[in-house]
DNA sequence: ATTGTTAGACAACAAGGTTGTCTAACACAG
DNA sequence: CTGTGTTAGACAACCTTGTTGTCTAACAAT
């Protein structure tokens, strides 16, 4: 019964991934396979109102040369457009293309087909418990999606 | 206040990182600074048995070269030894040294405090269904750790 | 003995992150 | 207007964790 520490972040890394790795599937099966939820995160952030990669930086809480390579790529992919601000040479804005709002679209009906699965799952009451506990103890962190190198052990039942 | 299904995600993945984060940098102030979760997990699989890199590899369900280049790492800061198996010339025979075992341990008790920390938070109770609740989403799948840019490469690389 | 599988090493490369350095452009004194 | 400081973005070197591909040595089994 009583489980470890390093079981409940497993758990809880786990429950990150099978909801994420199902919904990069669902999204390459809808025909885009070159998106992940960093690009998905990225492009929810320039879409409010990160509109250059500085700023980008910040709100992801990351450096704006990391900040800068995501672009690139987004940008390359046509997702995201970039033109020279008028108003600051030195800024290059940036935009959601339409595709891009395409993939946010279809990213947002896939996490929510995903949860609702789980709803069914366990409930609706047992769900809101979750999240609400989980809200509670993360508290109002920024949320970061970085991290090399992360997770813990397992112990106990062993990797299956 | 309805979520989300990327907020839950978000949760998750903040849970998992607050919990990971709070314990390497606790482990750093116990003097272990160059270790990260994933050597810990590493190690702990080793001493359940998988003492050659491929085991390793299958167990983590990595590449046994991702593997071996995590086992380099860990044998390179003293945490695990590499002998030549006598019973088979191919393999190297893995084991974790008195360091390691002494990092396992403490890693697991900063665990341990963590999750007791979340306990007084939200309750005896509130904690166990959500550890229930999260066993049954997550269902029976292997422990992967890895995921640069959170899912599947569509294509790895390789000499061209 | 030939044939097939496995362990490990080496190499090239992807994706995401980090610093550090540099230039161009802005902002704001004085 | 000019000097000084800050900011945006680009470029480059490098880290980390992963991926394939290729190769040799060693084992296994026909």
């Amino acid at each position: 019964m009583s489980r470890s520490g390093a079981d409940l972040a497993l758990l809880l890394l786990g429950g990150f991934r099978t909801l994420v790795d199902d919904a990069t599937a669902e999204l390459a099966r809808r025909g885009f396979d070159d998106v992940r939820p960093v690009h998905d995160f990225a492009m929810r952030a320039i879409a409010a109102g990160a509109d250059n990669a500085s700023e980008l930086g910040r709100r992801m809480s990351v450096s704006k040369q990391a900040a800068a390579k995501t672009i690139a790529v987004l940008a390359e992919r046509g997702y995201v457009a970039r033109e020279p601000d008028p108003a600051d040479a030195r800024r290059k804005l940036l935009q959601v293309t339409s595709l891009g709002e395409e993939v946010m679209r279809q990213g947002e009906a896939i996490f929510d087909e995903l949860r609702d699965r789980w709803l069914q799952q366990i409930g609706p009451d047992a769900l809101a418990d979750l999240e609400a506990h989980l809200t509670a103890l993360v508290g109002p962190r920024p949320v970061r999606l970085d991290a090399p190198g992360w997770v813990a052990h397992d112990d106990g039942g062993g990797p299956a």
